[in-house]
DNA sequence: AGCCAGTCTCGGA
DNA sequence: TCCGAGACTGGCT
């Protein structure tokens, strides 16, 4: 069966990510900490394989993504990105997430933005859940999505993380509360 | 600043 | 199929 992923791990200043790939791309990044390693999620239905014998073309994305990844987490533009298999995802979630990916380093959009730019101006809350399920954070800049007024929003990874990428690409936030 | 209704998607019962 | 819960917004108090 080709539905398997395989999982490696990506070490970065910040600690260790870990990303899975099926033969489509990247299909998934995890911050680290998440109890992905422990336990490895069976996402679509999926098998965790170990990382034993890995198809030249996906190390060939380990090593883009890991590029990628480091020059996101130091704040600047990366310079290319794997493919990525956004299969597992719904229509209107893969419409945000395209959507997503066109906000470039130091830029940011609101969730009122994004959808609008789909077409579905009205959406702006289910914006809000599909970035919360984007497999691919960081990658797929989430974190540059703000809610109105520069207000921080929220944040999968917890929104510690939102704020540290934010800063490193320079873009300022609002105060809000214990900041 | 806080509360509330409107709006749209998604996942579980 | 129905229903409740969201990483939202804009308006009102």
């Amino acid at each position: 069966m080709k539905n398997q992923f395989v999982e490696l791990s990506l070490a970065t200043r910040d600690g260790q990510f870990s990303a899975r790939y099926s033969e489509k791309g990247l299909a998934e990044l995890d911050f680290p900490n998440a109890k992905a390693f422990v336990a490895p999620k069976r996402s679509r239905g999926g098998r965790a394989v170990k990382t034993y014998g890995i198809p030249a073309p996906i190390r060939a994305w380990h090593r883009t993504t890991k590029a990628a990844l480091n020059r996101i987490l130091a704040g600047r533009a990366a310079r290319n990105v794997p493919p990525f298999d956004l299969s597992g995802g719904t229509e209107f979630q893969q419409a945000v997430w395209r959507e997503l990916r066109k906000i470039s380093s130091g830029k940011t959009r609101s969730y009122g933005d994004i959808a609008q730019a789909i077409g579905k101006p009205k959406a702006v809350r289910a914006v809000g859940g599909a970035c919360g399920a984007n497999p691919i954070p960081v990658l797929i800049p989430c974190h540059r999505v703000l809610a109105a007024h520069r207000k921080i929003g929220g944040f999968g990874g917890g929104l510690d993380w939102k704020r540290r990428l934010l800063a490193r690409e320079g873009i300022p936030l609002r105060n809000q509360g214990g900041l």
